[in-house]
RNA sequence: GGGGGUGUCGCAUAGUGGCUAUUGCAGCAGACUGUAAAUCUGUCACCGGAAGGUAUCGUUGGUUCGAGUCCAUCCACCCCCA
């Protein structure tokens, strides 16, 4: 017993509070280098997180998330964790962190997402959302107490309030009550986090999230509403549903403008290195995506020389290393050849090499993105880039 | 030598008289943005960018309004008996 108290107290009681300092902003952009202290460990930004859905991010474990990819913090989703392994099973392991063994920050989704890409399969009340599990049927009822609660249970450090994402496109009204909604059961996360308290003796943060699809009058009421919370971060969701990427740009622009700037700015679900690059002048913080693991599994590479399918011919003779530049062992200990060979052949180690090649190079990226505003040249850097970053090999 | 069986677009298959010959794999390409995704889509005889055109079910004949399908012939392979 009197261990117990002991372990628990330092976290509780001589932490500070979870926290944001802006270091450092671009002079001609508005991108900013910082850090965001958890209890899990300080978060340099701007920073990608990989997802890591079921509590595994496909195809690699956490041994090469630290040392190959060199992740920061990984995603983990409400809805599927939930599902799979289920509450007691999460709570009876001490929390996510200690489930997998992972000692860095986290991050959960709420189950919000889900809201919008499992729409087949869900009803939206004001209440919350009835949804019918994707394994096995199931009736399940998640409200914004809910949400909270299951984030309790899982534990990340940053968990998300409940919203809706709206898809896109989306007609102005209902994006309008859609929004609105999603405010008000912001408001009830946060009553539900002041009124329970962490399980495991760290701290938890709330991001609320911005709504209003691609309208700029509801993304500014949207920004104000979130940023009138004065929560430690904030997020930008209801983008990258397929809006071009203007839209995508303009309407992230506009919220950045109207958040405030001591706090971080977590633009969800982007993107192509392209697309994060061009927020992070835009002033965002933390971004996370699917598309590098789904894509490296699929045979999409993101690389220093542009974008390559693995899977093409043309590389099956090509001897050269998979990524000359690249900063994982990966890209140098394997030829383009013979990946293509294991992903062609189904290889599990196919996937595996794709993953943390496509991975390190995402955190890379972002790593370069800091050190280039840390030294006031990222506007030029940024834009001698981009035409590599989108060069198709 | 005798008897039986099988030949369908790379491979494997469906098709026993009716109009564009089925499906899977392999191949080639594309998509993928808070993961219902190691998935999905297209293509996959030949010419054409496409519209479209020309072929084709081992071979050659035949029956029939119509043949992958029925008959005969030859060829190849497999099985059994000598």
């Amino acid at each position: 017993m009197l261990i117990e108290i002991h372990v628990s107290l330092p976290c509780l009681f001589f932490n500070k509070i979870m926290h944001f300092n802006l270091i450092q902003t671009d002079p001609n952009s508005k991108a900013r280098a910082g850090e965001l202290h958890t209890d899990h460990g300080v978060i340099q930004t701007p920073i990608f997180m990989p997802v890591g859905t079921v509590g595994s991010v496909k195809g690699v474990h956490q041994h090469e998330l630290k040392e190959e990819i060199k992740a920061q913090i990984i995603l983990g989703n409400t809805y599927h964790l939930f599902l799979r392994p289920g509450l007691e099973v999460l709570e009876g392991a001490g929390g996510l962190h200690k489930f997998i063994n992972w000692d860095r920050p986290m991050l959960t989704d709420s189950g919000g997402y889900q809201v919008y890409s499992l729409s087949g399969t869900r009803k939206i009340q004001e209440e919350g959302v009835r949804f019918q599990s994707h394994l096995d049927g199931s009736y399940h009822f998640f409200t914004p107490e809910r949400a909270i609660d299951i984030q309790r249970t899982i534990g990340a450090d940053i968990i998300m309030a409940f919203d809706e994402c709206t898809p896109y496109p989306c007609d102005y009204n209902y994006a309008k009550r859609s929004m609105h909604m999603t405010h008000r059961w912001l408001k009830r996360c946060m009553d539900q986090m002041n009124n329970t308290e962490p399980k495991y003796g760290y701290q938890q943060a709330l991001f609320p999230i911005v709504q209003g699809s691609v309208y700029k009058d509801l993304r500014v009421e949207s920004a104000e509403t979130i940023a009138s919370h004065d929560a430690i971060g904030n997020a930008i969701g209801g983008l990258s549903v397929g809006e071009p990427d203007e839209e995508l740009y303009s309407m992230t622009d506009l919220v950045c403008s109207v958040l405030p700037k001591e706090k971080p700015r977590y633009l969800m679900g982007v993107g192509t290195p392209v697309n994060i690059l061009e927020c992070i002048a835009m002033g965002v913080d933390m971004f996370d995506c699917v598309m590098p693991s789904r894509n490296a599994r699929h045979g999409m590479l993101f690389t220093s020389e542009g974008i390559i399918n693995i899977k093409n011919e043309k590389w099956a003779k090509d001897f050269s290393p998979l990524d000359p530049n690249g900063t994982a062992d990966v890209d140098k200990l394997y030829s383009k050849a013979y990946l293509r060979h294991l992903i062609k052949a189904k290889e599990n180690l196919g996937i595996q090499i794709a993953t943390i090649h496509n991975l390190a190079f995402y955190l890379e990226l972002v790593r370069q993105a800091r050190e280039q505003i840390m030294q006031g040249t990222f506007r030029s850097w940024k834009d001698q880039m981009i035409p590599k970053l989108q060069n198709r090999l």
